[in-house]
DNA sequence: AAATATTGTGTTTAATTTACACAATAAATA
DNA sequence: TATTTATTGTGTAAATTAAACACAATATTT
């Protein structure tokens, strides 16, 4: 969310204190919210903090902040992720910019969206100090100001973008199986894949390394554990589809 | 281009002007520029103006101007498209937000682009009296600011969207030939495509409304024109294409 | 009437996608 | 240590889609 500075989101502001910190007469505020995806239990996870502004007090929001006058705009974001994650060699893209005039109660503030791709494990550390947590992207829903939209739109491009691109391996372990590779193609367009095909289709890519290593720890027979070569990736990766629709 | 209010484009401007136009103190100014697509003599063309900046005085740019205080950002843009071209119901998409720091000698400027297809046809009143062109895609280099890097974004966008979607029918006059339409495709695409496999992939869409006309003043055997039926598209459009990379 | 330029059409082959079932393996348990 | 359990790993046939390719029909111009 918005214009919070100090680690310590409990003080909550009013309209007015909002309202003078981005309306210098005039003048377009503009901020980044950073849509934040995770992957964890089978399950396609978003990042959110409880919102600071009192008229959405108890409402959840993503994470944001205003973009400084000397910042550029991609620096803005990974700004945001660096303070709220810890992380800073992440997957991150701009999804949109967001500008109607009534969008935030507290002035004019224009907002670019950026999706950010995580592995979950490696963050865990950071989640507890704040108030964010990691939400199903099912039971997202009335988040603050005008960020469900945003969320929606988010989802969407992912949903996409998974499918064109090798996105969905940030979301993963270094080494990982097919069969959580499949649970996450599933997760995100939440459709079920033959497992015959899906498999078919990835080693046929010829992008996956077999690391000649199986998964520990599973109660049942272990899965071969892969990389995803990205060097190979994108020596032989495809440009022209076809006209579709 | 920016911050131009005057239809008289020629009261070139200093930086200093616009730097205290645009930058109140910390502000950061908000714009948005459009690159607007046109298809005439089976050319993809380009709207671009002179830019009225000193430093860049001969350059060509892209159409943009500030964002109003109490106008939405989509708003902003149909605006420019309508002040320039006189078309307000025209083909508009938000591309990408460019927001480096020090992407505008004038100050502190963060700029999203939009890109817009229009019908050359429909437009030409309003040419001749600004300092805008129609520029072949192929030829375009060295504009003014980062609106190259704006520009090629919106080319490659427009190249991936139009094989996904029938945004192309809006560059056409409303009932054309196949042979027009795939002209379109390969300036875009700028590849060479198979006649006959082309024409039945249309066909078997079946999104094209046959019309019972045929072309006038062509010196040769005239071709059948068509209309896209959008309502029937948006009826039966795809939904799953794949995981495809 | 002949020359020209482009439209309109179908088939064969190759490639891709889909649907679908069973043996092998490691872990847990009896 | 034998059995149960859960999941991995694998192949083929049928259907769909994409690619390659040539010639007769038609309107205009000369």
């Amino acid at each position: 969310m918005l214009l919070s500075k100090s680690k310590n989101s409990k003080n909550i502001k009013t309209l007015e204190a909002i309202r003078s910190e981005v309306e210098n007469i005039n003048h377009i505020g503009l901020s980044v919210d950073c849509v934040i995806f995770g992957f964890d239990e089978n399950k396609l996870k978003v990042l959110l903090m409880r919102s600071d502004l009192r008229k959405y007090q108890g409402k959840w929001s993503l994470l944001g902040d205003l973009v400084k006058p000397h910042e550029d705009l991609d620096a803005s974001a990974y700004r945001i992720l660096k303070q709220r994650t810890g992380l800073d060699d992440v997957y991150l893209e701009q999804v949109h910019t967001f500008g109607k005039t009534n969008r935030h109660p507290g002035g004019r503030v224009v907002t670019v969206a950026y999706c950010s791709l995580i592995n979950i494990q490696h963050h865990k550390i950071k989640i507890l100090d704040n108030e964010l947590h990691w939400h199903d992207v099912t039971s997202v829903n009335d988040l603050a100001f005008d960020h469900k939209r945003i969320f929606d739109l988010s989802l969407q491009r992912l949903q996409k973008r998974v499918q064109e691109h090798p996105l969905g391996f940030s979301l993963l372990p270094n080494k990982f199986s097919l069969r959580e590779l499949q649970n996450l193609y599933e997760a995100i367009l939440s459709i079920k894949l033959d497992r015959r095909n899906f498999r078919k289709k990835f080693f046929a890519m010829e992008f996956l390394m077999d690391m000649d290593e199986i998964e520990q720890n599973v109660p049942h027979r272990p899965g071969k554990l892969y990389k995803f070569d990205y060097d190979k990736y994108e020596m032989k990766k495809k440009k022209w589809s076809g006209i579709d629709f």
